[in-house]
DNA sequence: AGCTTTTTTGAGAGCGCTAACAGAATATTC
DNA sequence: GAATATTCTGTTAGCGCTCTCAAAAAAGCT
């Protein structure tokens, strides 16, 4: 019991006995067995994550950075993909609840699951990270995604651009939808049409594009709506021999590492993943020890706009 | 007893009471304590991931085989960064044994570190991957370093260059050392100069390839040793004015996603990535079932010359 | 039927820890 | 100096599971 009480820290315990406790710990090697403490109700000092695909260069920073935070915090991160499927989400949330892990960080497939509504009443804490749940209050942490957009194409319209497509993949996303209707609404409040080309899969960017410069509504701009999506219409306009920042101007949502070496590089809204992660990580640990407010946290931390050559702005 | 009869499968439970069982398990949502079970000295059912870096492409990739390879034998998996630091990582294996975990995967810093060979020693199995231990026995899982080397001197070679270098960072990595040997001995086979840059870190690429084309042993080509590698000589090329494919021929060992994006698209050797995370969890999941071999399990897998315009080859 | 063997079920203990309580040592007050 | 409050240490119990052992039920045998 002595022991129990140094290694956490309760009052009532002697200096001289935490001392000898303290010696003895490390003269033996002794290591408090977690399995044990989890048993006796206690917090077993570990987060879930829980993200459609850590490949994802964007999913791979966030765990990178909430695997960070939690080990400054002495947690340990449990990695787990949802494979952009509600099921296998749902049966991940399940799996951990009774894993236990303390408290969960989710990037949510769909913002509409009716597990999530389970999950969030649940008696472990969730922190949504890039995406929201509609239908039940966590806390979040988002990237200011109408600003980003609205950054956008206030740019490409500072070209004189006016006929600016909004090119999308992944619209079932909340942070997706919220991209294309900011664009809508500041087309439409500058007057000028909003058109847009919502893609199914990545796959389906050549034939979309093809059709798109075959028609009489080909574009002098584009605004792609994420990382996956800004790539798949670089690769379809290569293919149909279109230039970037000359027949056609692009500003991609997200920015990505290669976007320095390609040529023309590519203007982008930058994202601050890493620091989704840690604030994602951190608001966890505060509702797990009990800190924070009794409503939820919404925090949306704000994109920049990275100028390169992609939209017709140098050499 | 018979219900913890009925979930591990023992024998000696009645058709009879096993279907009661499995009824009341159903109707009241039972869910067997896992801080329970592990505390009875039975397994934890999970293993854990140690990379230097998740957002690492290469890593990031392997970490998705393994979560998968791992959700698919009923395993969960812990993850955790070394930071390319032998500190961290011994801090992190020390953490996880005691978590614990069933077993380990691995792809250590230094391949050298004496706490390899404790952790080697320990009661719970390990395996590298992309990397082995020299100093311990362990299982490991690696891709065919020498022979990717050689084809790309190889393919290098039939181009006609003679004036060939070897471009590495991360030197220190078994996995490139291996890869600089053989450029080495292949270059020497063939009586031409084997001539190597080794680099402390991306950053001083531009120096070195600044100094190395200004000087007398102007190259051909370059085979560089690993994508940051090879990315961080792209872009000293590119900051030099030196075109790839024309000026010079450029190789490098690992494929990256937009090597096919980027102009000259670029040549490389790929690695099985995926494979190789799989490959790494099932050697780790047969010695925690106590299958496997008595000795060590050593497998290289086949690594695939990809041909694209940067060695000089299309255009 | 009476016995042994096999199958099936249950009772007891303990894994390592911490909450709750009780008792001992020390400090504070009147 | 006695009574009280405070600080410190140790004892007991129990978290939910599985091991061991024992007993009950069923099956097989003479």
């Amino acid at each position: 019991m002595t022991v129990s009480r140094t290694i956490n820290g309760h009052p009532y315990v002697s200096d001289a006995t935490a001392k000898r406790v303290q010696a003895a710990i490390r003269k033996l090697g002794y290591r408090p067995n977690l399995a044990a403490r989890m048993l006796t109700g206690q917090l077993s000092k570990s987060i879930g994550l829980i993200v459609p695909n850590v490949a994802d260069p964007f999913f791979s920073v966030i765990s990178r950075a909430v695997q960070q935070a939690a080990r400054e915090a002495g947690y340990t991160v449990w990695l787990a993909a949802s494979d952009n499927d509600p099921a296998t989400e749902e049966a991940e949330i399940e799996q951990m609840t009774h894993h236990p892990v303390d408290g969960i960080v989710l990037a949510p497939v769909n913002c509409r699951s009716k597990h999530l509504k389970v999950a969030a009443a649940g008696s472990i804490p969730i922190v949504t990270i890039d995406r929201s749940i509609e239908i039940a209050s966590t806390d979040s942490v988002e990237a200011e995604n109408r600003a980003g957009a609205n950054m956008a194409v206030e740019h490409l319209m500072g070209h004189g651009y006016t006929k600016i497509h909004c090119v999308a993949t992944d619209f079932h996303l909340r942070s997706i939808r919220l991209r294309v209707e900011a664009f809508e609404e500041y087309l439409r409040r500058a007057k000028l049409p909003a058109r847009k080309l919502i893609l199914s899969d990545t796959a389906s960017a050549l034939p979309g594009l093809t059709s798109l410069f075959g028609s009489r509504q080909r574009p002098q701009a584009i605004f792609a709506t994420n990382n996956a999506c800004t790539i798949a219409v670089i690769e379809a306009l290569q293919t149909l021999g279109i230039r970037i920042g000359r027949d056609v101007a692009l500003i991609g949502f997200d920015d990505v590492n290669f976007y320095t070496i390609i040529r023309p590089t590519i203007t982008a809204i930058s994202q601050p993943v890493s620091e989704l992660g840690r604030t994602a990580t951190r608001l966890l640990l505060e509702r797990i020890h009990g800190q924070g407010p009794a409503e939820e946290v919404r925090v949306t931390l704000p994109v920049a706009l990275i100028t390169r050559a992609s939209c017709g702005c140098k050499r």
